[in-house]
DNA sequence: TTTGAAATTAGGTGCTA
DNA sequence: TAGCACCTAATTTCAAA
């Protein structure tokens, strides 16, 4: 494990609040060179801190805005059909999320459709035809409070 | 609303995918001129189709790979006590998502965090210390099987 | 296609183990 | 004295027009 230093640490902040400014602007508010950034961030890179670079897009232009957190209990636990669902879920390109949980539900998905009747198509013919399904419940978004991408270092 | 095209679609499914190819790499990918990709992207930032760019870290390598949802309930509906609740949540920095959602309670949060411990702490000293919380449900995550900030298009 | 700016590389200094 | 993190300066590549 890569031991990072405060400066690593505020350079990683800034990286996941903006990643394209500059080197120079970077080293700037850091109080170093462009080189010294520079090798910094390739340290990041090559040592994995850093996954990877990504355009995060405004779900209201691509209409992608309805959001429904899903709860999903499993009807058996047996290790051949745990998988399997993951692995489905996985496919199926309107959940973003998808965590295995502690508690009355095993998972809960995220999902991202254009509107009520996107989600209802959704439920009939993808999710629910997953095999090995209990029961389902649907928590609609009414607002989003917060949602970031950047953890607070 | 900017009007989106095949094209587009498939440039910002490249750009949520990878952000740092360079313009000809996706002109490749698309069949374009660089110049044509360079415009289209520039057309996408400045319409807000494009929110952001960012890095995302790896949880591990920064010891933030402890997550939580946690499912709360507030006492009373009124604006002022909900308002209230939703401005202290955005400020606390182990939050990074936070949604008012229809059904049995409130709102649901994603908590990262190190570790148990760290997360207690998260809750005795932090969320509970928000007014008007009426009840809260943990549930702990044990596996991550998807979570991509990708939107499909 | 051209130009300017930014990323990247090269070479060298000083600190610390 | 070896290694690391940093610097400045030179070079290359790319975005931008």
């Amino acid at each position: 494990m890569l031991k990072l230093d405060e400066l690593d640490l505020k350079l990683l902040g800034l990286l996941q609040a903006d990643s394209k400014k500059t080197t120079k602007e970077y080293a700037h508010r850091l109080g170093l060179s462009t080189t010294a950034v520079y090798e910094r961030i390739k340290r990041l890179e090559k040592n994995n801190v850093i996954d990877k670079y990504v355009a995060l897009v405004n779900k209201k232009a691509v209409n992608k805005s309805f959001l429904v957190l899903c709860h999903v209990k499993l009807v058996q636990h047996i290790k051949e059909f745990v998988l399997q669902f993951e692995r489905q879920v996985q496919q199926l390109e309107e959940v973003t999320e998808c965590f295995h949980i502690s508690g009355d539900y095993d998972y809960i998905l995220k999902i991202n459709v254009s509107d009520m009747e996107a989600y209802r198509d959704f439920m009939v013919t993808k999710l629910t035809a997953i095999a090995n399904i209990g029961s389902t419940q649907s928590s609609f978004v009414i607002n989003e409070v917060k949602n970031t991408t950047a953890i607070s270092l």
